[in-house]
RNA sequence: GGGUCUGUAGCUCAGCUGGUUAGAGCGCUCGCCUGAUAAGCGGGAGGUCCCUGGUCCGAGUCCAGGCAGGCCCA
C-alpha cells in the first residue's frame, strides 16, 4: 500500500543515503559504461593542489564542471572525467619551509635538498582526503581513482618530451633579464605571480644631483663648472651605487636655473614641483642638446669610459620626478633594455639574497631596502641630497612570503611564446568565451601583449629543467625521454633508476656527443603552471604510450575554472598545445567569479574570511549549494556565500519539489497507482494534462537549449518556472481529481500525468541537484527502469506535444485567477465564501486570448464563483477613462505627442470613445490644431455598485461580490467542511480514516448541516452524520462560526481502505 | 595609469531589439487557503533605475563625460 515513499524533511540524512546507494551500485562507474560508444565529449579537469584545504571559493567552478559533464552524459556523450593534481612548485615548498622552520635557499641547502624536496612530496598529499571528501559529498563525479599526478615520473617525462621538441624547434632561449625576483625565496617570478602581490607602500623619494664635470661630447656648454648638477630623481635610493648613467628625454624642453648658489638642470615641465628654492631662469634647452653629457656618479664604483654618460630614452617622461632617470641596468628592465642598446657597462653589487657586496662597502652586507636609510643619511652629509619625501605607490612584493620584490637582471630559460602569437590570437578567436568579453578583452589582451614565458626556477621541487651542459665545449641538449637520459648517460644504471627529481637527477652526468666532455644538468626547475598548462598530453604519458587516448582527448570541448586563471592555465594550455599540437586545447570555456563572504568581501586566507564548506553542507546539504550556486546569477558574477543567501533556494526550489513529490507520493500509495498498468488514455487527458505535458515539453526544449549554450543559470529559470506552474497550478488544480474514488479514466489520466512530469523533472534536475532527484527517481522508479536517474536519457521534449496556445490560455487563466484573488482581498470576502460570477476581458502581450470552457471552469474553481465568463470588453459596468497611446501619436505627432497627450486625459471618456469610434476627433492643442485617431486612445476604468474591478498587465477582472442567501448558506457549507477537517486532523485520523459525526448546538447550525448532509459527508468522510451526542466521541470540540455555535463530536469507524 | 565588468526595492538579482503604471525571489507587514500543512496563495509598504549632459516625440535601455565598487594588468 505505501508503495511510495515520502522523502522527509532531512536532505542531509537523505543525501548520504543516495551517497551510499551510489558507492554501493557504482553509479558513476555505469554512466560511462553506458556511454563507452556514444560520441565523446572531452572534459580537461584543471588540477587542484592538494597542500591546501579546499574552501568555499573551490565550489564555485566545481558546481559547473560537475553539471555539463553530467548533462553530455545523460544525453550519450562518453565522458571521460580524469581527475588530476597538481603538485610541484614553490606555494609547496613554502609550506614545507615553515613546517621545518627554515626561511632561505642556504637554510635548506643545509637541511639537505633531498630531504627537503621528499618533505615537499608528502606535504603535497595533505589535504588530499578532504578535498576527495568534499568532491564526493557534493557530488562532483569525477574518476579520482586513475587521476594524474604532476609529479610523477611518467608525467615528467612527458613534459621533458615536451621541453626536447621546443627546443629543438628553437622555443627554447636563455635570456638575461630584469626579473621581478623575490630574494628570501631567491627565484625569478613570472608576472601572474608578481599580480598577486601588489601593495600600496611608502618608500623614500629622493632628488639628488649629479654634478656635471664635462662638457666633451655634447652641445651643452658647461658655464659653472663644479656647482652645476643635473637632479634626478628615484623612489629606490638603494640602486644610486648602481647608477651608471642618467636617461632624459630627447624632445622635451629642460631648463637651467640658478638657485641657492648653484646650477640645476631639469625638465622645464618639472620647475613647478622639484625645485623647493627661489630661483630664475638661465637658459632653456632641448633635451638632445644634453645627451653626451658626462658626470660625477654618487658611488662612481666603476672607473669605464662608457659609464656615468647622459643619454637619451623613450621611456622617459616628464609627469613625475625631474625628468632625469637616474639608470641602473641591473635593477630596472627599461635600465637594463637602454644598457644593451647603448653598451653600458653592467654593475650589480647585490648578491642573490638581496644584500649588497663588498663592492659597495658603504652597506656591504645589508638587505638593500634597509640600505635605503644610510644611503640617504650618506648624500645628504656629501651635499648631494637635494629633496627627500616619503612616496605612495604600489609596489610588488612576494605572493608567498611578502618580501618586497627586487628588479633583477638574472639568468633565465625562457618560452619563446612571442613567435607564436598570431597563432594564438588565432586560436582564441575559435574558443567560445563565457563571458565572451574575458576571451576578447582580458585574455585578447594578454595575448596582444604577450611576453615570452619566463620558465626556469631556481628552486628545488619542481619539474627539472631537462638541459644539459657540457663542461667542455658548452654544447646543450634537452633530454627527451627516460631511454635518451640512460643512453647518454655516464652511469647506465643510475639514469635508468633515478627519480626524475632534484637532487637525483641532478647526479646523473651525461657524455657529450660533441666532444665526449662531461654534461651537467643546468640547475633549475621549471614554471609548475607548464606542468598543469601541459596536462592535455602529460595526463597520459603520451607520446610514450596511450596514442589513442591522447587523440581521443585532444582538445577539450569544455573547461572551467576561476577567472584568475586567465592568465595562468587557460593560457598555459593553450600556449603549449599551440606550440606542440599547432591547435587550441579547449573549445568552450567558463571563466567562474569570485566568493564572497556574507559581507560581500573577497574571501582570501589573509582577511581570515574564509568559509568553511562544511559549514553549509552539513546545514543545508549539497544539493543547496548546488541549486543556489547556479540558479543564483551568471556563473562569471561573484557569489556571495552568507548563510542566508545560501538558504533561500532550499525554500525556493527544492523544498517545492520535494512536496510536489509528496502529495504524489500520499495520494499515489494510497490508490494503489503503478504506472507501469495504469496507463492514460489520450482521450482521457483533461485540460489540464495537455497543458502541463506542453509546459513539460517546452520546458525541455528549453532546458535542453539553455545547456547546449552553457547558460546553466537561463536553465534553472525555465526548472523554476516549471514547476511553479506544476506545483501551484496543476497540482492545486487537480486535487480533486486524485480524491475521487476509484480509478477511472480521468483519474489514471491525472496520475499518469503527474507521475510522467515528475519523472522527466527530475532527469531534467539531474545535472543540477544530484541527490533529490536521484531521491525521488528511486522511487518513482519501475522494474524496466534504469537503477539511477544518471543513467537515464536527458529527455529532449516532444514537440508534438507542445501547445504554445493552450499554454498561453493557462497563462492567462492564472493572471486571471491571481486579479480575481486580488478582488477579493479588495472586497474582504474569504475565498470559501461562494460568488455568483466573475467577468474578464483582456489579452496577454503576444496577443488575444481565448479561454475554452474547461479553463473557465478552472478559474471558477479556484475563485470559488458559480461562472466564469471572458468578454470583449466590460463597457457595460465601466466608464472609460482615456489613456494616450504613445507608441501611435509619438512617431505621428513628433513634440506634440505629450500634449496631445494630455488632451487626451483631460476628455470626458463616453464622449470621446464615442466620438472615435465613428472616427478621427480634432484636438485644439494650445494654438495647434492635431487629428487624433483611434488608436490613440485606450480606455480604461471606472465602476458600478456591488462590483470590485482590478486590474493589471492589459488584463481586467470584474468580480460580482453581491450575496443573496444561497450563496451564504453555501458559505457556510464550506465553512463546516473546513473546521471539521480541521478536527479530523487534530484528532489524528488518517486521511482515508470514515468517520461518523455528530453534532449539537443552534439551531440555524444544525438546520444547515441537516440540509446539507450528503455533500458534507461525501467531503469529511463520515459514513453517518446525526444530531445529538452521546459522550463517548472520540473528538469534539465547541465551535463558533458566524456568532453561532455548534458541537461536534467525531468517532472513526474503521479503515475500509482505498475509497 | 590601462583593460574589463558592475551600479535597478532593505538584501540577491531579472529587465530582449528604446514605448503607457520598472519586475521577481527573499525580508517586513496585513490577509487568505489548506484532504500537500515544518507547504501554498494574494494584498500592502518599500525605487532620484549612480550622477551630469546628449540623441529622440519618448531613455532603466542608445551615446559622451564623470562618480563609486569589483576583478585583471602595469
Amino acid at each position: 500500500m505505501n508503495r511510495y515513499e515520502k522523502l522527509g524533511k532531512d536532505p542531509i540524512a537523505r543525501e548520504n543515503e543516495i551517497l551510499a546507494s551510489w558507492q554501493s551500485t557504482d553509479a558513476f562507474r555505469k554512466s560511462l559504461e553506458r556511454t563507452r560508444g556514444g560520441p565523446r565529449y572531452v572534459f580537461f579537469e584543471g588540477p587542484p593542489t592538494a597542500n591546501g584545504k579546499p574552501h568555499f571559493g573551490h565550489l564555485i567552478p566545481r558546481v559547473y564542471k560537475d553539471l555539463f559533464p553530467r548533462y553530455k552524459t545523460m544525453r550519450g556523450f562518453y565522458v571521460e572525467r580524469k581527475g588530476g593534481w597538481d603538485t610541484h612548485g614553490l606555494p609547496v615548498e613554502l609550506e614545507v619551509e615553515k613546517a621545518i622552520g627554515v626561511n632561505s635557499k642556504p637554510e635548506i641547502e643545509a637541511y639537505g635538498v633531498e630531504r627537503f624536496v621528499q618533505r615537499c612530496k608528502e606535504s603535497v598529499w595533505r589535504y588530499k582526503a578532504d578535498w576527495e571528501r568534499m568532491m564526493e559529498r557534493m557530488g562532483f563525479w569525477i574518476d579520482l581513482e586513475d587521476a594524474y599526478v604532476t609529479y610523477t615520473d611518467a608525467y615528467i617525462e612527458t613534459l621533458w618530451w615536451e621541453l626536447a621538441q621546443m627546443f629543438e624547434r628553437g622555443f627554447l632561449y636563455q635570456g638575461h633579464k630584469v626579473l621581478p625576483y623575490c630574494p628570501r625565496c631567491g627565484t625569478g617570478l613570472s608576472s601572474h605571480e608578481v599580480a598577486q602581490g601588489y601593495r600600496t607602500v611608502e618608500d623614500p623619494s629622493v632628488s639628488v644631483r649629479m654634478r656635471l664635470v664635462s662638457d666633451a661630447g655634447s652641445s651643452y656648454k658647461l658655464e659653472r663648472s663644479g656647482r652645476t648638477s643635473l637632479l634626478t630623481w628615484t623612489t629606490t635610493p638603494w640602486t644610486l651605487p648602481a647608477n651608471v648613467a642618467l636617461a632624459i628625454a630627447p624632445d622635451e624642453v629642460y631648463v637651467e636655473v640658478e638657485t641657492g648658489g648653484e646650477r640645476l638642470i631639469l625638465a622645464k615641465a618639472r620647475l613647478g614641483d622639484a625645485l623647493d628654492h627661489e630661483y630664475a631662469v638661465v637658459r632653456e634647452l632641448a633635451g638632445r642638446d644634453l645627451v653626451g653629457l658626462r658626470y660625477e656618479p654618487p658611488y662612481p664604483l666603476l672607473s669605464d669610459e662608457r659609464a656615468y654618460r647622459v643619454l637619451g630614452a623613450g621611456f622617459v617622461n616628464t609627469e613625475e620626478g625631474t625628468g632625469i632617470v637616474h639608470t641602473a641596468p641591473a635593477f630596472g628592465e627599461d635600465d637594463y633594455a637602454l644598457g644593451q642598446a647603448e653598451g653600458l657597462p653592467f654593475l650589480h653589487p647585490v648578491d642573490l639574497r638581496g644584500r649588497f657586496t663588498e663592492e659597495f662597502a658603504l652597506c656591504a652586507g645589508a638587505f638593500v631596502k634597509d640600505a635605503d636609510r644610510t644611503i640617504i643619511e650618506d648624500l645628504k652629509g656629501r651635499g648631494l641630497l637635494y629633496r627627500f619625501a616619503l612616496y605612495e605607490h604600489e609596489y610588488p612584493f612576494c605572493w608567498r612570503c611578502d618580501t618586497p620584490l627586487l628588479y633583477y637582471a638574472a639568468d633565465s630559460w625562457y618560452i619563446e611564446t612571442t613567435a607564436v602569437k598570431e597563432e594564438l590570437l588565432e586560436h582564441n578567436a575559435h574558443i567560445k568565451w563565457y563571458p565572451e568579453h574575458v576571451g576578447t578583452g582580458r585574455f585578447g589582451d594578454f595575448l596582444e601583449n604577450l611576453k615570452d614565458w619566463a620558465l626556469s626556477r631556481d628552486r628545488y621541487w619542481g619539474t627539472p629543467l631537462n638541459l644539459w651542459v657540457c663542461a667542455g665545449c658548452g654544447k646543450t641538449i634537452a633530454v627527451a625521454s627516460r631511454d635518451e637520459l640512460v643512453e647518454r648517460a655516464e652511469d647506465k644504471a643510475l639514469a635508468r633508476a633515478v627519480e626524475l627529481h632534484r637532487p637525483y637527477v641532478d647526479a646523473v652526468r651525461l657524455v657529450c656527443p660533441a666532444c665526449r666532455g662531461t654534461m651537467t644538468r643546468v640547475p633549475y626547475v621549471i614554471d609548475a603552471w607548464f606542468d598543469s598548462g601541459s596536462m592535455h598530453t602529460a595526463q597520459w604519458h603520451y607520446p610514450f604510450e596511450n596514442e589513442d587516448r591522447f587523440r581521443e582527448n585532444f582538445p577539450a570541448d569544455f573547461i572551467c575554472e576561476a577567472m584568475e586563471q586567465t592568465r595562468g592555465w587557460f593560457y598555459t594550455l593553450l600556449a603549449t598545445s599551440t606550440i606542440l599540437h599547432g591547435e587550441l586545447a579547449y573549445r568552450n570555456v567558463i571563466a567562474t567569479g569570485l566568493g564572497l563572504d556574507e559581507s560581500g568581501l573577497k574571501m582570501s586566507k589573509s582577511k581570515g574570511n574564509v568559509i568553511d564548506p562544511w559549514q553549509l553542507i552539513d546545514l543545508y546539504g549539497a544539493d543547496t549549494l548546488r541549486w543556489y550556486l547556479l540558479s543564483s546569477s551568471a556563473p562569471w558574477n561573484s557569489k556571495r556565500l552568507g548563510e542566508a543567501d545560501v538558504k533561500e533556494p532550499l525554500y525556493r526550489f527544492l523544498d517545492m519539489l520535494r512536496n510536489t513529490y509528496d502529495f504524489f507520493a500520499l495520494y499515489a500509495s494510497i490508490d494503489g497507482f503503478d504506472a507501469a498498468v495504469h496507463r492514460a488514455r489520450e482521450e482521457d487527458l483533461a485540460v489540464l494534462d495537455r497543458w502541463i505535458l506542453s509546459r513539460l515539453a517546452s520546458t525541455t526544449q528549453g532546458v535542453v537549449t539553455c545547456l547546449d549554450s552553457y547558460d546553466a543559470m537561463a536553465a534553472t529559470v525555465l526548472l523554476e518556472a516549471f514547476l511553479d506552474d506544476l506545483s501551484n497550478w496543476y497540482v492545486r488544480s487537480s486535487r480533486r481529481r486524485f480524491w475521487r474514488g476509484g480509478m477511472e479514466g480521468d483519474k489514471v489520466a491525472a496520475y499518469a500525468t503527474l507521475y510522467r512530469a515528475l519523472v522527466d523533472l527530475v532527469r531534467l534536475c539531474a545535472p543540477f541537484v544530484p541527490f533529490i532527484s536521484e531521491a525521488i527517481f528511486q522511487r518513482l522508479r519501475g522494474v524496466q527502469d534504469p537503477e539511477s536517474v544518471h543513467l537515464c536519457e536527458y529527455p529532449v521534449g516532444e514537440a508534438e506535444r507542445v501547445d504554445l496556445a493552450l499554454e498561453s490560455q493557462m497563462a492567462f487563466a492564472r493572471k486571471v485567477v491571481s486579479l480575481g484573488h486580488q478582488a477579493r482581498n479588495e472586497a474582504q470576502i474569504k475565498v470559501r465564501q461562494p460568488l455568483r460570477g466573475a467577468a474578464a476581458c483582456g489579452s496577454l502581450a503576444a496577443g488575444p486570448i481565448s479561454l475554452p470552457e474547461a479553463v473557465l471552469a478552472l478559474v471558477a474553481v479556484e475563485l470559488n464563483v458559480e461562472r466564469v465568463e471572458q468578454v470583449g470588453n466590460l463597457d457595460t459596468y465601466v466608464q472609460p477613462v482615456p489613456a494616450p497611446n504613445f507608441r501611435t501619436l509619438g512617431p505621428r505627432l513628433g513634440p506634440l505627442a505629450p500634449r496631445a497627450a494630455g488632451w487626451i486625459k483631460s476628455q470626458p471618456g463616453a464622449l470621446l470613445k464615442e466620438q472615435l469610434a465613428q472616427g478621427p476627433v480634432e484636438a485644439e492643442l494650445g494654438g495647434e490644431r492635431a487629428a487624433i485617431l483611434p488608436e490613440d486612445v485606450s480606455f480604461a476604468t471606472g465602476l458600478a455598485d456591488g462590483f470590485v474591478l482590478v486590474e493589471d498587465a492589459g488584463i481586467r477582472l470584474l468580480l460580482d461580490t453581491r450575496l443573496d442567501e444561497e450563496l451564504t448558506e453555501k458559505g457556510l457549507v464550506r465553512e463546516l467542511v473546513h473546521r471539521i477537517q480541521l478536527l479530523r486532523k487534530e484528532a489524528g485520523f488518517e486521511v482515508t480514516d470514515r468517520i461518523e459525526v455528530r453534532y449539537e448546538g443552534d439551531r440555524v447550525l444544525e438546520a444547515c448541516l441537516a440540509a446539507n448532509r450528503d455533500p458534507i459527508a461525501s467531503e469529511i468522510l463520515a459514513v453517518a452524520m446525526e444530531s445529538g451526542l452521546r459522550g463517548d466521541e472520540e473528538h469534539r470540540q465547541d465551535l463558533v462560526i458566524d456568532e453561532g455555535h455548534v458541537t461536534i463530536g467525531l468517532v472513526r469507524v474503521g479503515r475500509p481502505g482505498p475509497r
